[in-house]
DNA sequence: ATACATACC
DNA sequence: TACTGGTATGTAT
């Protein structure tokens, strides 16, 4: 048995003496936004507080039985992978299929396209300041009970967004503590996403404090009024920085806030970028292939968006701590079937360069829940329940749209989550009354509770204000569609009225579901292909996609190394010389030496983490103060993780490269993606651990 | 279709 | 004493 085993057991195992706290629980409870801070306190001596002082809570007891289940389904994990290895699964070929993957991947890496991740410094904290200059300098959290914001001096203790008061208390005992006041920091949204805008009008914003951009057009047209020709990649570098410099200096000019910035050829880098130079500074990777093999090898992966801390766990217990590792261990993953390719294309840093603005269209659900002191008298949650629903109903009909499922969702004393749904043939969820009915009713049916939250979720929607029927496929094709050129008056409607007259009925048109048919028509999945071809031993394609699809070269040309074959080259000595080439070639610069475990303390590359967590203030909150303004009404604007998407491809202002369509041609119901991607296999751990 | 888990801001 | 709220997406059944 390995080490690695053995420690795994360790933490799976009853680790409880009454007095040690297990190296992962300590991890656990010190949060999720741990990783992404540096620190000036020693971090072991932190987290040891931190779990010290909540121990014995009912949140605490609940994390530790979910580490604990954590371990256990890690060993199985690992036994898993013993077995198939001791029944002489083959490694080899695995690896090769892995090798395929890589280099579709590298044949896909696009650079053209500068991104720019922008993520405003301590946002809530720093408008808090702005509002009062007897802040400045001080340990001051914004929140109450839970601390949304933390300011940079109180960082500096240990403190961070997510952390309830107390324990926070505990870290910084003169710790200031003033509420937050969401309105205000709607407004300075607004104020610096108009600024983005004026640098990429197709901007992705993200939550209230960060946005994705995409520069290459402001960049190029920059250059046409210069008179600029082709530049060295020297003076592009120079050009990139100054933009966004001037980026975040009109946004502290214009909002007396800082902003810091990851300048970078796609989303995933841009976004770590923004980290490594905050507060209020930048960061650019060189646009080489190069830099970023170099960039990502040593790079943890618990930096990549989408792994968190279970992911993480699962991995190390793999050995794979960082990018690199991926690589060096990716016929494991293969093996144990945890979503290689995404991992593969996280970890050689190419992943999506799209960047477009969230669309209406895009939400999949609206919900409302509260948190409160527990409660069990009946007539309380009853009136919870009807609170809530009355609140989702105003929501929903501000944001104009219906839905077919409704779901009830409740956190017990001990915070368990549970949710019960339910899901209408023939209506849809549109007025209090439909709403509430079934709620109490799944309600009551689970009585006694002793509760702390209460939510319920519209999912399923019905957008009232995109067209129904079959002339919506023919004129506006949905992506051509901004969100503020249809909202001027949302907020003065008038529901009031329209509670009244739908009372009680649930039955609707309902004709509106086609249009995903359509979408999945026109789906292709050229990774399919390459599954396909790679488990038949089939040869892969050896061309790129731009050369095609865009030109008819008379010569192949080996991504990795760019040497050129004739095109009547076999595949099976193409495939031959791929093996040769990145095994040279990209494997051994990629799988460092030895994944030196320095790297996750001595942080090479994050420094200070931030976030804001949370929007609306818990338990206490009155219907009205339902979001008013104009940037309220993106709020369906949310970021998709930048890892889902798949890269290349059109970004709405790429005119710098050809635009590369999908190749792939065949058929495959999951994927979602018509750029080119498919979903690939899963990300979630548990999806290899099952039996 | 439903329940639950993970992740992000 | 004390641990948010809103959204997405994936898996299991």
């Amino acid at each position: 048995m390995s080490s690695k085993e053995q420690s795994a057991m360790a933490s799976a195992g009853s680790s409880s003496s009454s007095t040690e706290i297990s190296d992962s629980m300590l991890r656990r409870m010190a949060g999720q936004s741990v990783n992404k801070a540096g620190l000036k306190k020693d971090q072991s001596e932190i987290n040891k507080i931190i779990a010290e002082a909540s121990k014995g809570s009912k949140f605490y007891e609940n994390e530790r039985e979910k580490d604990e289940k954590l371990g256990i389904q890690i060993m199985k994990l690992l036994d898993k992978r013993d077995r198939l290895l001791k029944e002489g699964v083959d490694l080899r070929r695995l690896e090769r299929e892995c090798d395929t993957f890589i280099q579709r991947i590298e044949s896909q890496r696009d650079l053209s396209q500068t991104i720019v991740h922008v993520d405003m410094d301590a946002f809530y904290a720093n408008v808090e300041l702005l509002a009062d200059p007897t802040l400045e300098g001080i340990a001051f959290g914004v929140g109450t009970g839970v601390l949304t914001t933390a300011s940079y001096e109180a960082r500096a203790y240990g403190v961070r967004s997510g952390m309830p008061v107390f324990v926070a208390k505990k870290l910084c005992p003169h710790l200031r503590m003033v509420p937050a006041t969401f309105n205000s920091y709607g407004e300075y949204s607004g104020k610096v996403m108009e600024v983005f805008r004026r640098f990429d009008p197709n901007m992705a914003k993200v939550g209230m404090d960060e946005a994705f951009l995409n520069l290459t057009t402001y960049i190029q047209e920059e250059r046409e009024k210069d008179g600029t020709g082709q530049e060295s990649e020297n003076a592009m570098h120079k050009r990139r920085e100054r933009i966004v410099r001037t980026i975040r200096e009109t946004c502290k000019k214009v909002t007396g806030l800082t902003v810091s910035a990851g300048i970078a050829p796609n989303k995933m880098l841009a976004k770590i970028c923004s980290d490594i130079n905050k507060p209020n500074n930048q960061y650019i990777l060189p646009f080489t292939r190069q830099a970023v093999l170099d960039f990502t090898r040593t790079l943890p992966i618990r930096k990549i968006p989408g792994i968190g801390r279970v992911s993480e766990r699962c991995l190390e217990a793999l050995g794979v701590i960082t990018c690199g590792d991926i690589i060096t261990k990716r016929a494991e993953l293969h093996l144990l079937n945890y979503g290689v390719i995404e991992l593969l294309k996280a970890g050689l840093g190419a992943t999506s360069n799209v960047v477009e603005a969230g669309r209406r269209e895009d939400r999949k659900s609206v919900g409302c829940e509260r948190t409160f002191r527990e409660k069990s008298k009946r007539e309380e949650l009853i009136a919870i329940v009807e609170d809530v629903a009355e609140e989702l109903t105003e929501t929903l009909q501000k944001l104009e749209y219906t839905g077919k499922t409704l779901s009830l969702k409740y956190k017990t004393h001990d915070f368990k989550l549970h949710t019960k749904s339910h899901t209408l043939q023939h209506g849809e969820y549109k007025t209090r009354d439909s709403i509430q009915t079934w709620a109490l009713k799944a309600l009551e049916e689970s009585l006694p509770l002793k509760l702390r939250l209460l939510g319920l979720r519209v999912n399923q929607l019905r957008d009232l204000r995109k067209k129904g029927g079959l002339e919506q496929y023919f004129t506006n094709p949905s992506h051509s569609r901004k969100l503020h050129e249809d909202d001027e008056e949302a907020e003065g409607a008038d529901f009031n009225n329209a509670i009244i007259l739908d009372s009680d009925e649930d039955l609707e048109d309902s004709e509106a579901a086609e249009t995903e048919q359509v979408e999945r028509a026109i789906n292709g999945s050229p990774f399919n292909d390459a599954i396909t071809n790679a488990a038949s031993s089939t040869a892969v394609p050896f061309a790129s996609k731009q050369e095609t699809e865009t030109t008819h070269h008379p010569m192949i040309s080996c991504p990795i190394c760019s040497r050129t074959f004739p095109s009547s080259t076999t595949n099976q000595d193409l495939n031959a010389h791929i093996d040769v080439c990145l095994s040279k070639d990209t494997i051994q610069q990629l799988s460092s030496r030895r994944s030196s475990p320095i790297l996750g303390s001595s942080e090479s590359v994050s420094s200070t983490g931030e976030k804001s967590v949370g929007s609306k203030s818990a338990n206490k909150r009155s219907r009205r103060d339902i979001p008013t303004n104009k940037e309220d009404e993106e709020d369906y604007d949310f970021l998709r993780p930048p890892t889902s998407r798949n890269h290349s491809t059109t970004s709405s202002s790429a005119s710098v490269s050809p635009t590369v369509t999908s190749s792939g041609g065949s058929s495959n119901k999951k994927s979602k993606n018509v750029l080119m991607g498919t979903k690939e296999a899963p990300r979630n751990p548990f999806a290899f651990m099952k039996r």
